[in-house]
DNA sequence: CCTTGACCTTCCTGTCACTAGAACCTCTAT
DNA sequence: ATAGAGGTTCTAGTGACAGGAAGGTCAAGG
């Protein structure tokens, strides 16, 4: 399969392709001609990298998880573990957005939104204390 | 005001103000031995900047709100829709995340999180349809 | 007067996960 | 022979800074 046909079949971009090689994600053969030659099990990893990635992993998680994926001596707790890390961070990045969603709408719903210049959400962001301030300080 | 004094008045890190001045945020003066030299009014830009991307908004934002700022004729429509656009991303971004957290929460709590090698999480990545799928597929 | 240390300067590189584009090569079909 | 679709490598750019090197400046103390 040259990288065109593996584009395809596993969603993701030519560009991508080559920037996992290059990093060390895959390793595909090479014809003669010196285009990439991937095999079935190339294409395996990479819909898993795209499914990974998908799901939001690093890179580095990524490469972590394949590791783990063809060792089979692995503890599912090692899998389970990088899972549960990255659904920590993603649930502390859901509370800084919810956190900041409440801010912003609240200045938003106070601004008249009219032709006249007067405007709640400047004042705040100049530092008028009129308000309650946004939610993480630093 | 050398970087330092405004570096801590302000709460930015001295690089993030060199940096905003390197992008046009701000011009502060320079003394004769070529320290910038901050005036009241650059820190109260700094501090605007600050509080400005703790919400989240991204420079440009930044850039555009500070225009909307110092333009006494503005109309608070215009900060409204930067805001409101704003809070629209914002809220993309929480249902982008809510969708992953789902899917991943879902997995972890099928991973038995032991010594033994089978894992669910792995199957998922791996592409095995025994459950739903991740959240965005593309 | 000299040194020490804190502070300041510019400039370069690295981050993360790609993406865009240039310049060039290879294959297939007409 | 040529056109067009595909492939190759390489460099540079993204956002919003952070880290660090090499060097200039300033106030205080010996």
């Amino acid at each position: 399969m040259n990288i065109g046909e593996v584009a395809e079949r596993s969603g993701l971009p030519a560009k991508t392709i080559r920037y996992y090689e290059d990093i060390g994600l895959i390793t595909p053969l090479r014809s003669s001609n010196g285009y990439r030659a991937f095999r079935e099990s190339d294409l395996h990893r990479l819909r898993f990298l795209g499914r990974a990635r998908a799901l939001g992993f690093t890179i580095e998680d990524c490469r972590r998880l394949l590791e783990l994926y063809a060792d089979t001596g692995r503890e599912s707790a090692q899998v389970k573990a990088v899972a549960s890390e990255h659904l920590s961070a993603i649930d502390e990045k859901i509370a800084h957005l919810k956190s900041l969603r409440a801010t912003l709408a609240h200045l938003v719903h106070c601004c008249a939104g009219d032709d006249r210049p007067d405007c709640p959400i400047l004042q705040d962001l100049a530092g008028a204390d009129t308000a309650k301030r946004a939610a993480k300080p630093a």
